[in-house]
DNA sequence: TTTATATATGAACAGATATTCATATAGTTA
DNA sequence: TAACTATATGAATATCTGTTCATATATAAA
């Protein structure tokens, strides 16, 4: 592969930083098959709800989960495949 | 998937945090088909020496690279198939 | 309207991280 | 051995990042 130009290059990082935080690889971890609230992912991955709230909005400028409204819910799902691709991959490398 | 244990979590944000650096990322970059010495990965990537010593460091340490000597020099390499299936992964998620 | 619940957010703090600079180490060549 | 080249590394510094705490906002229930 030819070298990649400085843009992509810091985009590429970017992207990764935000899978490199272990906060950040519980929530898309339950988010992997469910869409869930806010204080759903707290309890289940046991972080307090305002460190969730900050790290979803991470990952909601990343453009890595989606959301909608229901009630004084808002429920969270991962935004497209490629999300649940780079966890799983990550996910086989770590097995070894 | 199931719930991940922590510390398999914590394994996995380890390994997305070493893609989360853009010099490193160049790193990887160069070494994608090739095998390279210390100057010659600074020189194509117009890093410093020693900063790309301090990143090659890192690398090793997480066994993302290997390297042999020859001469005064040391040759760097992809340690495995995976470092570079996780790049692509990530170079395609930063096309859209 | 008052109270309760869910979520977001700003400030502050602590800890992590990347680069630079200076220097050490080691192999090579003269 | 002396000089040169390649690489590594420690210290210092600046920047970034994640959590907590307090609080704001918004919706729902009483």
């Amino acid at each position: 592969m030819e070298l990649l130009d400085d843009d992509k290059t810091i985009d590429m990082a970017e992207l990764f930083k935000i899978f490199g935080d272990s906060t950040r690889i519980k929530i898309i971890n339950v988010l992997l098959d469910n869409e869930l609230c806010v204080c759903e992912i707290a309890s289940k991955i046991k972080v307090s709800q305002s460190a969730v709230s900050h790290q979803l909005r991470i990952l909601k400028t990343a453009k890595l989960v989606k959301y909608y409204k229901k009630g004084n819910c808002i429920y969270y799902s991962l935004a497209d495949d490629h999300v649940k691709k780079i966890f799983m991959l990550g996910s086989e490398h770590t097995n070894e």
